[in-house]
DNA sequence: GGATATGATTGATT
DNA sequence: AATCAATCATATCC
């Protein structure tokens, strides 16, 4: 009864919405290429779930078929025993009740590997890891701006969080998700991220002292840091 | 082609 | 609920 339940609400075993519908899922997957905005592997996951679904109802309709012929088979032979000995309606009953069983059970199987063939492709196609894409230059130049110039408490709140994602055309769980790999991995080795938080020390040095030299007229342009850099100071944590 | 980088997920911890 | 740590699965680099 759970895979019944599984395979319908994976719209499997549902209503045939009109046989063409793989076919036109698959078309749509063909002729449209460019939107990447996740229409496409959409669709082409649906495509795939059709085809399941064809293949789960032929092989249905097959077994029923053949269900039918063998029940009558079983009955004509039956029948011509009857003539030679009584037979009972209850026997004929018990008959076709193991066949039925018989066939039931096969259909189990089918339905239980169907099930895994779904959940295959689930787990396949709407797996986002499956389909990762980089962040374009100026969103990880923004969220490194923020963390390198927050190195001492890379914590942005809910609403800086929003404003990230805002500037990023990101969605807030995805910045949540890069300040988190960010913080572990530069906390894992610093070394590896020296020249890059260098890199961003210097930046954000050079963005301040354009800001100042508006307000008060430039003075020395060449040299944006004075000494060392602002030493890292994002100590992993209190804990150890 | 493998080494590395990177975004996402998962389970534990608080 | 937010974060950490490990891990997965893909991108990208060489």
């Amino acid at each position: 009864m759970r895979l019944d339940n599984m395979l319908l609400a994976e719209g499997v075993s549902g209503p045939e919405k009109g046989g063409g519908s793989a076919a036109a899922a698959a078309a749509a997957a063909a002729a449209g290429g460019s939107p990447n905005d996740g229409s496409i592997e959409h669709s082409d996951y649906r495509a795939k779930l059709a085809q399941i679904r064809q293949i789960y109802h032929s092989e249905l309709e097959k077994y029923e078929q053949a269900c039918s012929e063998f029940t009558n088979h079983v009955m004509n032979l039956l029948r011509e025993q009857s003539r030679t000995r009584p037979i009972s309606p209850k026997e004929i009953e018990r008959m076709v009740g193991i066949i039925h069983r018989k066939f039931s059970t096969i259909q189990m199987q089918l339905k239980q590997s169907t099930c895994e063939a779904v959940m295959i492709l689930r787990s396949r196609f709407l797996d986002a890891r499956r389909k990762r894409r980089n962040f374009n230059k100026q969103a990880t130049e923004v969220l490194n701006e923020y963390f390198y110039s927050h190195l001492s408490n890379p914590y942005p709140s809910e609403e800086a969080k929003e404003e990230l994602a805002k500037k990023c055309a990101i969605t807030v769980s995805q910045v949540s998700n890069w300040f988190g790999n960010k913080r572990i991995r530069y906390k894992k080795n610093i070394g590896k991220f020296q020249e890059e938080a260098n890199l961003y020390a210097v930046k954000t040095a050079v963005d301040a002292a354009s800001v100042s030299a508006q307000a008060s007229q430039a003075n020395s342009p060449a040299t944006p840091n004075s000494g060392g850099y602002p030493a890292p100071c994002y100590t992993p944590d209190g804990r150890l």
